[in-house]
DNA sequence: AATGAATGAGTATTCATTCAT
DNA sequence: GATGAATGAATACTCATTCAT
């Protein structure tokens, strides 16, 4: 990577750090590129060398900051877990509980990725942000770590899914409003619950 | 109710139901309020007499809409349901069930509530909405049908939360976009997971 | 008078102190007659029955304030002033003494009518005013004590314009905000200033 | 400056004079920001890079034209006054007498203002105007012109606050309106005056 | 006389986007 | 590549005034 390249790494990192605190701040319909673009200390117009419009930054940036989200939780799980004496399930509630620990002592972070994700640009995930090519996407290092190709289970993209959308679903008003519990309190039956999803996967169990 | 109160409350349902058409035809932030007044037939001053601005009429909107459903889906099961005979999870799977149906068969209704219900909203609920004196408000029709303060199962307004966000992020994509499976595929998914969230509240069931 | 008569002249005063208050506080530009009437506790309406505009409202105001301004300041003179004893350069620097006291006490009222009044408006006086009939004007009582017509000045008229601006303009920022001094430093200036401005017009003296 | 400096000036000063001949003509109440820049030939928007609402460019206005109006008098006395012979009361009605004549030849700059000047404005002056740096401010013109300092008068800026204030109250209705009388008839009384406000400052008379 | 619902013209202000430098 | 001046469409919101009741 030259010098120019990493200035202009540089730029669009600038930008992404930038909007997602103002995003985060004031929200995105409130934000404006001119605002954006001036905190990063670039010009106006330069912003639209590097982004489509303040809808494509905010997709860029949705992408990225969950799909390090989900890379940083499994590699602390493959690092702290003893990933392979773990079952599955096990495997699956070390990695939802660093996301929630992480999503409770990031509030900005769990309002953006909450009210902007859906399953959509989950599946399309990080291939076009910042790393344009290279790098194996994120989503793969996660099934990876799963390893759910190996074991059979039924169905697991639907697996994941339930487990996601019940999931972010279910965070959102409990950490940010400990509504309609707080999460100590809740996490027991998000956790049971959990299992009782993978549980219709396994290998010889059938769904209803 | 007076002739001018009749005329006010026709305006004020004309103004909902345009509002609903365009926002889910254009989304809320691609519409303006001179274009709501317009399409209703009624002058810009008018909108401003009967809504504060655009983000008063769609909350009013999304109550109306939520609790419109919900109480549909409960008189429903009342009278064909055999309420009485049900066990409380076949109740909420027949309640469930109908709404799934509901909105499959009203997308935009789907896409609207969706994106715009927390649980916040649901709680404060109808009322403030339309009818704003006598009628029960929706969310008490709601527990009275599931009868569960009577049955003491544990953290009810918990189990309610897990059931209610759970189906609602779930659905989305399934009925829009068939992701990651279509409705039918994910259904049985979704009932036993539902299952599973209500024993952990069963009177002597305990979560994880 | 009639009671229904009584009861316009008083919705008339409550629109006058209500439209004081509002336009001393927010400022005439600021004040909607919306806001006015409402404060008035009458419709919206109403206010067209008894003001043309907003504008009409002010002028009144401004006349019916300066006039009792005026007429209080010639009641006090003459009561406790020993009037026939006192010369007419000392009738009117009590008279205008009592109006800075009064300003003083009341800086609504002067920043009211440092703002608006004209000498057009003062020339007009209250003719218009709450008593729409008989009432000697204001201007006349005012005359009449100063005796200006028993005493041969020369260009009353311009002597009292000269002193009437020059106090008025004086006064603002000094009681105001005590630039550029405050009112007890400026005051002997101002009352010497008039002695001289009143020399000019003695019946034996000659202006330059 | 460079040609985009050049540029953005030459701007600037097109709004400046559209905006007092609009608001001279209409009043400021009834001028749009949307006429000012149609008027000027810029877009909308545009007004906004160099002014940040209708108060602001009148503000500046204010300070411009008074300014201008007071330097232009200082040095036409300089030239023409054979400044140095005369006394200071002889300099100031010289300078008085120019400024009158320019507001009697220039109506709409007397209207403008009369209505708007305050001793704050006055007192700030132009120092934010358009020559943002360098120049010597107004202010120091007219005191060095005047000599004030030297000439150990008593309290200086209250003899020159009395004069300004006397001056441009009284010339208001008889410059626009020969009331009560014509400018004619009123400047020996006003000269006169204003000697007599001058005496009470000089070195060795006493106030009162 | 009194009301207040309805009107719609009017205005300030923002902002994405372009393009000459 | 980078800049930032210029644009003008878009929009929210206000308010004086009318008029049917």
């Amino acid at each position: 990577m030259g010098k120019i390249d990493l200035n202009k790494t540089q730029k669009k990192l600038s930008l992404l750090n930038t909007a997602f605190e103002l995003f985060t701040t004031k929200g995105v319909n409130e934000t404006s590129i001119a605002e954006i673009a001036k905190e990063a200390g670039i010009a106006k117009g330069t912003f639209y060398l590097y982004f489509r419009d303040k809808y494509d930054i905010r997709n860029k940036l949705i992408s990225y900051k969950a799909g390090t989200l989900l890379i940083d939780a499994a590699e602390q799980v493959k690092l702290h877990g003893h990933t392979e004496q773990l079952s599955l399930p096990d495997r699956i509630l070390a990695l939802v509980d660093y996301i929630i620990k992480a999503l409770q002592a990031d509030k900005n972070l769990l309002m953006f990725i909450s009210k902007n994700l859906s399953w959509g640009i989950f599946r399309e995930s990080v291939q076009d942000s910042l790393q344009e090519e290279g790098d194996d996407n994120f989503k793969n290092a996660f099934y990876d770590l799963l390893s759910l190709t190996e074991e059979n289970y039924k169905d697991p993209e639907i697996m994941i899914y339930l487990i996601t959308e019940f999931v972010s679903s279910t965070c959102y008003n409990a950490i940010l409003y400990s509504e309609p519990a707080d999460m100590d309190t809740l996490k027991p039956y998000i956790f049971h619950t959990i299992r009782a999803i993978i549980e219709q996967h396994e290998p010889k169990a059938s769904a209803e």
